[in-house]
Parts: C-alpha cells; sequence; structure tokens
DNA sequence: AGCACA
C-alpha cells in the first residue's frame, strides 16, 4: 500500500480513474487498486531554514500559506485557481515513461503547477514605478532556476525570464505583458518562498528599466499601462490579488 | 541590497 501526493484533488482524481484496474503484474494478473485517501498526506520539509515560523510541517494540499501571516497592504493569499489551468510544463514529461511499457491509459498531459512553498515576510519594500517587468531580490545563492521558472512562468502574462548570478547576490528579472499581469504576480507572489532557497521569502519590486529598452531619458511618461514606466496607482486599480477574478 | 538585455 501506497500514497502518493498530489497539487490538486482534481490531479489526483485524474491519476486515480487512469492508474485504475492497472495490472501491475502480468504473472499472477495483480490489478492495481486506487482510491482516494482519507486525508491529505503530510509532508516532512525538507529545509526549513527561513527563520520564520512555519511550524516544521506543512500541511500540503493547497493551502501554501501559513495562516499566521498576513503580508502589508492587501495582500490575500492567492486562490488555488492561480495554480490551477497554467500553461507550464516540465520539460521531461514527454521523454519519460514511468510505467515502463505497461499498458495504461493515456493521462491526458496535466500541467504541472508550481507554488511557492510558502510566504515569509519581506523587509525593505522600497520600489520603483511599476511598469512591465519585476525585479525578484532575496534570491538564496542555490535557488534553482527551473523551480523560479515554474513559478514565474505560470503567472498569466508571462513573457521571458532572465536569472542574473553575482556573487553579491542572485537576482532575476521577469518580463510580463503589460503592466497589469507584472503587478498581479508582484501582489500574488510577494515573499513567496521557493524550496530550493535557503533564504526568506523573495522580494518583488518593479524593475528600474523594463525588458528591452533602454534608461528612460524622456521622463516620466504621463499614463502608461504598457510596458512603460510612469504608470500611477490608479493604473492599478482593480489588481489586487487575482489576476484573473 | 543586489537592476541586465538592448
Amino acid at each position: 500500500m501506497g500514497f502518493a501526493l498530489f497539487s490538486t484533488a482534481h490531479m489526483a482524481i485524474q491519476a486515480r480513474d487512469a492508474l485504475q484496474n492497472l495490472v501491475f503484474d502480468a504473472d499472477t494478473n495483480s490489478v492495481l487498486r486506487a482510491e482516494m485517501a482519507k486525508k491529505n498526506l503530510y509532508v516532512k520539509r525538507v529545509s526549513d531554514t527561513n527563520n520564520f515560523d512555519q511550524s516544521k510541517r506543512m500541511r500540503t494540499g493547497g493551502d501554501y500559506t501559513p495562516a499566521a501571516y498576513h503580508a502589508p497592504g492587501t495582500f490575500v493569499s492567492p486562490p488555488a485557481s492561480v495554480w490551477g489551468p497554467q500553461t507550464y510544463m516540465a520539460s521531461s514529461t514527454a521523454s519519460y515513461d514511468p510505467y515502463g511499457g505497461y499498458p495504461v491509459a493515456q493521462v491526458p498531459p496535466v500541467p504541472i503547477p508550481v507554488a511557492p512553498a510558502g510566504y515569509a515576510p519581506v523587509q525593505n519594500m522600497k520600489d520603483n514605478p511599476p511598469c512591465n517587468t519585476l525585479f525578484i531580490g532575496n534570491l538564496g545563492e542555490n535557488t534553482n532556476e527551473t523551480e523560479l521558472r515554474g513559478l514565474f512562468s505560470g503567472q498569466p502574462g508571462f513573457r521571458q525570464m532572465k536569472v542574473l548570478r553575482q556573487e553579491r547576490s542572485t537576482v532575476c528579472f521577469i518580463e510580463y505583458e503589460d503592466l497589469h499581469s507584472a503587478a498581479a504576480v508582484h501582489n500574488n507572489l510577494q515573499g513567496a518562498v521557493l524550496s530550493s532557497s535557503e533564504r526568506g521569502g523573495m522580494r518583488i519590486q518593479y524593475s528600474k528599466n523594463p525588458f528591452g529598452r533602454k534608461k528612460d531619458l524622456s521622463g516620466p511618461m504621463p499614463h502608461a499601462v504598457d510596458g512603460t514606466p510612469g504608470a500611477t496607482l490608479s493604473d492599478l486599480n482593480g489588481v489586487s490579488s487575482s489576476a484573473s477574478q
């Protein structure tokens, strides 16, 4: 008997139905029986070096936000839908056959949502004028770039990402289609903790210069909702905690 | 606190 944890109940159901009655031993004609567990699986935290109290064990199964912590301002923990129908897929899914040739019902390609391991408070929140490019700081030395990419590329409006590893620190730039997408991510993922990080939560600021643009010489633009800087806070009204609803 | 690419 074994237990397997999935990101969402929906994915668990898909896996259950796909594997149900799978003949896993042709000699004895043994058949696999899969059912939903009564309770969510508890997973012991691997690295718990951020000084924020995460009570050593994290209950998995969708609630990634420690109940005690709420980020400053209008922070609301991202709704489950944020991790839902995203387009990010691990690149290895196509080539790897986990069932080694056993006849198995073809599981429809399921997106692999990447959710932060949790959230932690963020220090020093000074920021730049809103634009479509985010600057990510407080990334640990050995931040897993795949995890980082999975997290941000799954957000609506994602365009590109660049990781910059300096001796001083590791930082990262992420471009979104427009200011609204970037602002949503700025809100939703502020203080997000990667499981590969040994620091606290990441710091998300707007980039000084948007992707693909030289330093702005012409001064602040009066009213811009695309990538250009100069948008005012009122441009962000309506963008609070969720990009999709 | 650390802001590249063009």
